[in-house]
DNA sequence: CCTTGACCTTCCCACCGTGGGAAACTTCAC
DNA sequence: GTGAAGTTTCCCACGGTGGGAAGGTCAAGG
C-alpha cells in the first residue's frame, strides 16, 4: 500500500501522515527498494487511531502518550482516563474562553444599529469609551496572558 | 513615552507591539534621535482598542478594518457590525466543534472504568474497535477539512 | 520502446500569534 | 564612570497544516 492510499483509507493527508513519521509520532515506515512508503493494515489501523484522537483535540504529545497506551496491553486504564480527563479539562478551559468572547460580543453585536449612521457601540466598547463598566483597563488588571490566546481568529 | 511604558499602559507587550507596527497594523511609531520609539497618550489608546479587539478574538486583518472604520467618523455602524456579525459566527463555529469534542470525550471518560485493568473504552473507541457506532471512518467520509482544525491541543 | 500522467520522494516556505534570546546600543541613577 | 535597566534589530521556536519546486518511479497505452 502507498502513502495515497494509506492516506485514503486513514482520512490523514500524505503530508501530514509523513508529518507524523517526521515527529516519531509513526515510526518509520517501510519502503521498497525505491524509496516509496509501504503501509499495511496494521499501520492504517494506527493511523486512524491518530486521527480519531485529532478530532477530539488531542494534541501530539498527548497521541504519542495515548499510542503507547494502546500498545500496552498491561496498562491500568487509569492512566488513560488521566490523560483524557487532563485534555478534558483544557478543552473546557477553551470553552470557557470561547464561550465569554461570544457572549459578549453577541451583546455588541445586539447593541449595534447597524444603520448609515457613524455610532457604534461596538466600536465605543472597543475604545474604551463606552459606558460598559467591564472594560478590563489593562493598567490594572495585568493578567497573566502567559500563555496561548484562544484561537478565536478568522480570515 | 518609551515602549515598555506603553507596553505597561495598554496590556500589550513590547515583542507585539514591535510586531504590530512590523504587520502594519499600527503605523511606524516616532523615534528619539538614538532611535527609540515614542509613544502619545494617543497611541496608547490604539493600543487598547487592539488589545479589546484581541480579546473579543478578531483577527489581525479583522481589527486593521476595525481600526480604518474607527478612525472614519462617517463610516456606517452597519459596517462595523457585518464585520462584528461575521466574527461571531467564526465563533460560533469554533464552540460548536469545541462543544463536539467536549462531550465526545466526556461520554468517554465518563465510561472508563479508571482502574488497573487495561480494558478502556477511550483508546476501543480511538482504536475503532468500539462498538460506538459515531466511528465516522473516514473511507467513507472524506470530508473537507480543508481549514484550520480546531486548537484543542494542550501541553 | 517511449511517452504521458499519476504517483512518490525530499526540501523549503507560508500561515497565525506569541515568546525567547543574542548582540549591540542608550539612558539614567548613583 | 560604572552598572542596571531599558531599547534596538534579528533570527528561531511552538502547533498543525498546506503549497510548491525539483526530481525519481511506475503502469498503461500508443
Amino acid at each position: 500500500m502507498n502513502i495515497g492510499d494509506a492516506a485514503k483509507a486513514s482520512g490523514i493527508s500524505t503530508k501530514m501522515i509523513r508529518h507524523y513519521e517526521g515527529v516519531q509520532l509513526l515510526p518509520p515506515a517501510q519502503r521498497t527498494e525505491s524509496g516509496y512508503r509501504q503501509y499495511t493494515e496494521n499501520d492504517v489501523r494506527s493511523l486512524q487511531f491518530i486521527r480519531r484522537a485529532r478530532d477530539l483535540g488531542f494534541s501530539i504529545d498527548e497521541i504519542r502518550d495515548l499510542l503507547s497506551l494502546w500498545q500496552d496491553r498491561n496498562r491500568p486504564s487509569r492512566q488513560v482516563k488521566a490523560l483524557a480527563a487532563v485534555h478534558l479539562e483544557t478543552l473546557d478551559k477553551r470553552l470557557q474562553e470561547l464561550q465569554a468572547m461570544k457572549s459578549a460580543l453577541e451583546h455588541l453585536v445586539h447593541c449595534c444599529q447597524g444603520n448609515d449612521r457613524p455610532d457604534c457601540p461596538i466600536l465605543e466598547t472597543l475604545a474604551g469609551t463606552g459606558n460598559d463598566a467591564s472594560d478590563a483597563d489593562a493598567s490594572s488588571a495585568q493578567r497573566h496572558r502567559h500563555g496561548h490566546r484562544i484561537t478565536g481568529g478568522a480570515a
